[in-house]
DNA sequence: TGACAATAAATGACGTGTCATTTATTATAT
DNA sequence: ATATAATAAATGACACGTCATTTATTGTCA
């Protein structure tokens, strides 16, 4: 049915339904370490390269642009990550992960495994190789492009 | 650089920075005429198949599972949905746009056109096809596929 | 050195998304 | 007819995202 319907709108809503199918099955699965998937980009981000400063984590995160304050607010209220502020410039604040946050980081990879396990039984990795290559060429003239190379994902 | 990074990784963010970064954009050019993104996927399911139950937009939505109460509430609050109690079964609320309403699906359909040209400037039509039709199949045993189909996406 | 520009982070305001629970109404099954 | 199950919508609670504005700190330059 439906050959009316242009090919951009489908694109539209399937990346939207992909996004959100995605995020709450990461969700679900997160659910039992009581981090979100916002929480688990940072941690990942952290793990790899603390300490970080607030204006540089936002940098990086995908989830959000802008600087992540309450974001980061919240995950050091919960404990997963230690602020302090820059002993040469105390404009910023410097991040990392706790003790716990550290441990975290262990659970969250192997979620993620999973997830990313469930996804490979829907797509093939040359499936998703071609699929990488054009949305990277739709975002190409958007600041998140420049994110997407830092992250190493383009 | 990076070839270390797993292709089902990068898919996982690649989706995510296109999904926000097609908000915002969809969202700046829909500024001026005070509707959001949400709005407007509600504005144009009811524009085309009103009136509706609550629960059937929610059947019909990918922006929301569940029951959209409180966008529609916010809709209702603003001048653009009418709600009216079924007159048959009053669990049911039946809604339909008002003239405000109807007359915004026009705009909303013109900034549409706009967001589609912009799309169509990175992408060509084969190059999204390629993608819908991944993206259809790893969405296959979700519930959301249904209401793709139902939306003529699938 | 002292006004003022620049920068980083925090905050206000608003509209989402999601899940679980509650309320209101109707169907059903004795 | 009446308790009870089923269903639709509303609501509570919580974590986002985004943009604009404010606050705190440092740079700069006359």
């Amino acid at each position: 049915m439906n050959t009316s319907v242009k090919e951009v709108e489908k694109f539209q809503y399937l990346i939207l339904a992909v996004q959100r199918q995605g995020n709450r099955m990461f969700n679900a699965l997160l659910n039992k370490t009581g981090v979100t998937p916002s929480y688990a980009e940072v941690i990942k981000v952290l793990e790899l390269r603390q300490p970080l400063t607030l204006k540089d984590l936002g940098n990086l995160l995908i989830c959000e642009t802008g600087s992540p304050s309450r974001l980061v607010e919240r995950m050091v209220k919960d404990g997963w990550i230690e602020k302090m502020i820059h002993p040469e410039d105390s404009r910023f604040v410097l991040l990392k992960l706790t003790i716990k946050g550290q441990e975290t980081a262990e659970k969250v990879k192997i979620i993620e495994g999973e997830v990313y396990g469930r996804i490979e039984e829907k797509l093939s990795e040359k499936e998703m190789q071609v699929i990488n290559d054009k949305l990277g060429k739709f975002l190409q003239d958007f600041p998140i492009h420049e994110t997407l190379i830092h992250r190493g994902y383009l």
